[in-house]
DNA sequence: AGCACGCCGACT
DNA sequence: GTCGGCGTGCTC
C-alpha cells in the first residue's frame, strides 16, 4: 500500500503531494496524520489518498510511514474534512499546507521540534552547554540557539562531527480535564420571562423550521431591520436543532459582538456553548476545539474561522450580518465563510440561514433569481421606531463659518444627550489624529518610505509620531518639509485621536471612551471598554466601524457620523455598497430600547445615493439601484472577479512575472467564452512593505468555466517563480488591492 | 524549513 | 590549495 502524504512545512512552494510506502503493521485511513521521513528530517504530514502503486516507482525510493498518529496526540483529517481541504484547493486555489492548516488550526496539530543529544564528553562545545547536557540529556534547538547564541551552522558542524546528535521530537498538546461547569440556563424560564415573538419573528421561526424537518439543505436570507429581533429568531431555530439531535453553528462578524452573543447564548444554552475566535488564547481555543471534537457541544459561536468547527451533525449554520467582509479572510487561503457554510450544510443537508438588516447584493440577487428563500423581519421587537436620520451638509456648515469637527446640528444633539444624562455613539472610520501632513509650499505629502501610502499623524501625550497602518513604519513628526525645507506643513484629515481631543475642547468634562485598533490592541480591551461604556461610566463612545454593527446599549439616544464620506471614493466597485452598509448598521446603534433614537450624518456627498438612501434606511432602493448599477459595468452579483497580486521588491521584476502569469492565464482561458482578462496594472497600493504589486484581474461568469485555467496559471508560474517574488490569487475577490 | 551542493574570494 | 561565505535547489 502507498500513502499519498502532504507535508506540513513551513516553504510554501511544497505544495504538492509525496508517496509513502505504508508498512503491513499499520493500518492507515485517508486523513490520517502520519509521523515520516522527509529529506534529512521528521515531519507531519497528512495521508490524502491511499492507492496501489506509487506514481513513479522508478525515479524515488520509496520511504516508509513511520507511524500513525493516534487523535490523543494530534487530531487527523475527518473524511469532512479533507472534503474541505479539497474544497480550498479547488474553490480558492490554496496550497496543501494552506488548506490543511485552515481546517485543522494550529493548536489542534502535533508540531516536530528539534532537540540535540550529546555523544561524547562535551568536549569542544562551548563550556556552559556542555553543562547543560550533564544535567539534560536533551536540550531543544531552540534553547541552544537563544540561549546560548549557537547558529545554524555551528550545531550542523557539531553534529557532523559526531559531538552531537539530532532528535526531531513530535510533540502535543495534551487535553487536561473539562474546566468548572457553566450554569445551566432554563430555557422554560427565560420563555417565562415573556418574550413573546412578533408575527414576523413567529413566521421566520416557522418558515426555519419546516426547512429544519425537511433535512434537505435550503438557504434562508432574513432580511431584517436593526433591532428586529433576528437574534432570537436564530436562539429557537436553534433549541430545536439540539431538539432534534443535531448540532448548529452561529457565526458572528467580529469579536466585539461576541462577548454580547456569546452571553447571550451561554445563558440560554449553557455549558452546550463552545466559544471560537481569534482572541482566545492558545489554550483557550484548544480546550474550546477539543470539547467540540468529543461532541460536548451542541452548538458553536464564533467568528470566520469557527466555519471549520468540526460538526459531524450540523442541522443549520447561520452567518448573522451575512454582509460583513470579515467573513471573507484576509490572508491565504482567502475564503468566504459563507461559501465554507454553504458547502458544510449541502453535505449535511442543513439549513443556511443569512441574516442581515443590509444583505449582501449577492445574497439578495440570489434570493430574487429564486436560489435563496427570503425572509423579512420589516419591524422592531415592541414596534420601536428606527432612529430618526438627519442629514447634515458640511460643505454648507463651512460656507456659514463653522469650521468645527462637529456641526451645529451635531453639536446641539450632543448637548442635548449629555444634559439627559443619555449616552451617544460617535463614527470615524479613520483612526490617528490626522491622516495626511502636506506641505503648503511645495504641495508634496509625507509618504511611507516602504509604501505608497501616506503616513497617519498620531498622539501619544505631548509627542506626535508619524505612523503607517500598513507597515510597521512610524517616525518622528518632522517640523520641516522632507522635501522642500518648508516650515509650512499642516495635517489634514480627522482621525479618531483629533475627534476625542476636540471633542474634549468643546464639551468640557465629557467622558468619552475611545474604541479603534490601537486602544483595544491588549487582550481583553475591547470587552471591558465596552463593560464600561455600559456601565454609563462615559457619555460618548467614540470608534471606527468596531463599534458600527451588534452593540446593544440602553441609553443611547444619538448616533453621530462624523464623515460618511470616508469609504465612499475608494476605488473599488463595492465602496457605495460598503458605505450604505455602514451607515444603516450605524443608524441601527440608536434607540433600541425605551429612549428614541436620533442618528446625524455629516457628509460632503450629502446627494450621493448611498447616503441619502442610508439616511432613509430604504434597504430595497438601494439595491434596485446598486444593482443597475452593477448591471451596466458587469461587475458581481452578474459576474465574479478573481484577482492575482505579483509583487517584488524589484519594480522591473515584478513586473515581469506580472506579464508571464498574464501570459499563461491567456494561454489557458483565452478560448473560453463569457471570460474578460485584464492587463497587467499597478495594484491600488502599488508599493507595499518595499515591495512593488501588480495586479492582473479575472471577469468571468462561470466559475467552472474558468477553475481549471486559473488554477493551472497560477500553479505553473508558482513552481517557477524566485524566491523574491510571491504571487497571491483571491478568488471571487471582496475588495480589489 | 533544513540541508547539500557549488561557485567565488581570502588566507595558510 | 583549501576554507567558508551564502545563492540555488531538493525533499517521496
Amino acid at each position: 500500500m502507498i500513502a499519498e502524504v502532504a507535508i506540513l512545512a513551513k516553504a510554501k512552494h511544497i505544495d504538492r503531494l509525496f508517496d509513502y510506502a505504508v508498512p503491513d503493521s499499520l493500518a492507515l485511513v485517508e486523513g490520517q496524520a502520519v509521523e515520516v521521513p522527509f529529506h534529512t528530517r521528521k515531519a507531519i504530514g497528512y495521508v490524502i489518498r491511499l492507492k496501489e502503486v506509487a506514481a513513479e516507482p522508478e525515479r524515488f525510493e520509496l520511504k516508509l510511514v513511520e507511524r500513525a498518529l493516534d487523535s490523543v496526540e494530534t487530531a487527523s483529517l475527518s473524511e469532512e474534512m479533507l472534503g474541505l481541504v479539497m474544497f480550498l484547493r479547488e474553490r480558492y486555489l490554496a496550497s496543501w499546507g494552506a488548506s490543511i492548516q485552515t481546517v485543522l488550526p494550529p493548536v489542534t496539530r502535533a508540531k516536530v521540534r528539534r532537540e540535540y543529544e550529546l555523544i561524547g564528553s562535551g568536549e569542544g562545545l562551548p563550556p556552559e552547554v556542555a553543562l547543560l547536557f550533564t544535567r539534560r540529556k536533551t536540550v531543544a534547538k531552540k534553547v541552544l540557539q537563544e540561549r546560548f547564541g549557537l547558529t545554524d551552522s555551528q550545531l550542523h558542524k557539531a553534529v557532523a562531527s559526531g559531538l552531537l546528535a539530532v532528535r526531531d521530537r513530535v510533540t502535543t498538546r495534551r487535553r487536561r480535564q473539562p474546566g468548572a461547569k457553566v450554569e445551566v440556563a432554563d430555557d422554560a424560564r427565560v420563555q417565562a420571562a415573556g418574550l413573546e415573538l412578533t408575527g414576523e419573528q413567529q413566521a421566520a421561526l416557522a418558515l426555519v423550521l419546516a426547512a429544519l424537518r425537511e433535512r434537505r439543505t435550503r438557504s434562508i436570507v432574513i432580511h431584517g431591520v436593526t433591532g428586529s429581533g433576528k437574534t432570537e429568531v436564530y436562539i429557537r431555530a436553534i433549541h430545536e436543532v439540539i431538539a432534534m439531535g443535531r448540532q448548529a453553528l452561529m457565526l458572528v462578524p467580529e469579536i466585539s459582538l461576541t462577548a454580547q452573543m456569546t452571553d447571550r447564548f451561554r445563558r440560554r444554552f449553557g455549558e452546550r456553548v463552545a466559544v471560537l475566535h481569534s482572541r482566545l488564547g492558545e489554550r483557550e481555543k484548544f480546550v474550546e476545539w477539543q470539547r467540540i471534537l468529543h461532541g460536548e457541544a451542541d452548538v458553536v459561536i464564533g467568528a470566520r474561522s469557527a466555519v471549520f468547527a468540526p460538526l459531524p451533525r450540523l442541522g443549520i449554520a447561520i452567518l448573522d450580518e451575512e454582509h460583513e467582509s470579515s467573513y471573507k479572510q484576509d490572508k491565504e487561503p482567502p475564503y468566504l465563510a459563507r461559501e465554507v457554510a454553504a458547502w458544510r450544510a449541502d453535505r449535511r443537508g442543513a439549513v443556511l440561514v443569512l441574516g442581515s438588516a443590509t444583505p449582501s447584493l449577492e445574497s439578495m440577487y440570489r434570493a430574487q433569481v429564486g436560489r435563496y428563500e427570503l425572509l423579512r423581519l420589516s419591524r422592531r421587537v415592541a414596534d420601536r421606531p428606527l432612529a430618526g436620520v438627519q442629514i447634515v451638509n458640511m460643505r454648507d456648515e463651512f460656507r456659514s463659518g463653522c469650521h468645527s469637527l462637529f456641526s451645529r446640528p451635531l453639536k446641539a444633539a450632543l448637548t442635548g444627550v449629555l444634559a439627559r444624562g443619555e449616552q451617544a455613539i460617535l463614527f470615524l472610520n479613520r483612526r490617528g489624529y490626522s491622516t495626511f501632513l502636506q506641505c503648503r509650499d511645495c504641495g508634496s505629502v509625507v509618504k511611507c518610505p516602504h509604501c505608497d501610502i501616506t503616513l497617519t499623524v498620531h498622539k501619544k501625550a505631548a509627542t506626535s509620531t508619524l505612523r503607517c497602518h500598513f507597515c510597521d513604519h512610524s517616525e518622528a513628526l518632522p517640523s520641516l518639509c522632507p522635501s522642500c525645507g518648508s516650515a509650512a506643513l499642516r495635517q489634514f484629515g480627522t482621525g479618531t485621536q483629533r475627534v476625542e481631543h476636540d471633542l474634549l475642547l468643546e464639551f468640557p468634562g465629557v467622558r468619552v471612551i475611545r474604541m479603534d485598533v490601537d486602544t483595544t490592541r491588549q487582550k481583553g480591551a475591547h470587552e471591558r471598554l465596552l463593560e464600561e461604556f455600559g456601565r454609563h461610566e462615559a457619555d460618548v463612545l467614540l470608534g471606527t466601524q468596531m463599534i458600527a454593527k451588534g452593540l446593544d446599549f440602553e441609553k443611547v439616544s444619538l448616533v453621530g457620523v462624523i464623515a460618511a464620506d470616508t469609504s465612499l471614493f475608494l476605488p473599488d466597485f463595492r465602496a457605495a455598497e460598503r458605505t450604505f452598509q455602514l451607515l444603516v448598521q450605524v443608524a441601527g446603534r440608536a434607540g433600541r430600547h425605551q429612549i428614541p433614537g436620533a442618528m446625524i450624518v455629516q457628509t460632503f456627498s450629502p446627494e450621493h445615493y448611498a447616503v441619502s438612501l442610508a439616511a432613509r434606511q430604504d434597504y430595497g432602493a438601494f439595491y434596485e439601484q446598486e444593482l443597475a448599477l452593477r448591471k451596466s459595468m458587469g461587475y458581481p452579483p452578474f459576474t465574479e472577479i478573481t484577482q492575482f497580486v505579483i509583487a517584488n521588491p524589484d519594480d522591473t521584476e515584478a513586473r515581469d512575472e506580472a506579464l508571464a502569469l498574464h501570459a499563461e492565464l491567456k494561454r489557458h482561458l483565452g478560448t473560453v467564452a463569457g471570460v474578460r482578462l485584464m492587463a497587467p496594472s499597478p495594484a491600488t497600493i502599488g508599493r507595499l512593505r518595499g515591495r512593488y504589486r501588480y495586479q492582473i484581474l479575472v471577469v468571468y461568469r462561470s466559475f467552472k468555466a474558468v477553475q481549471e485555467g486559473l488554477a493551472a496559471s497560477y500553479r505553473a508560474r508558482l513552481s517557477q517563480i524566485k524566491a523574491d517574488t510571491s504571487i497571491t490569487v483571491d478568488v471571487n475577490a471582496h475588495g480589489l488591492d
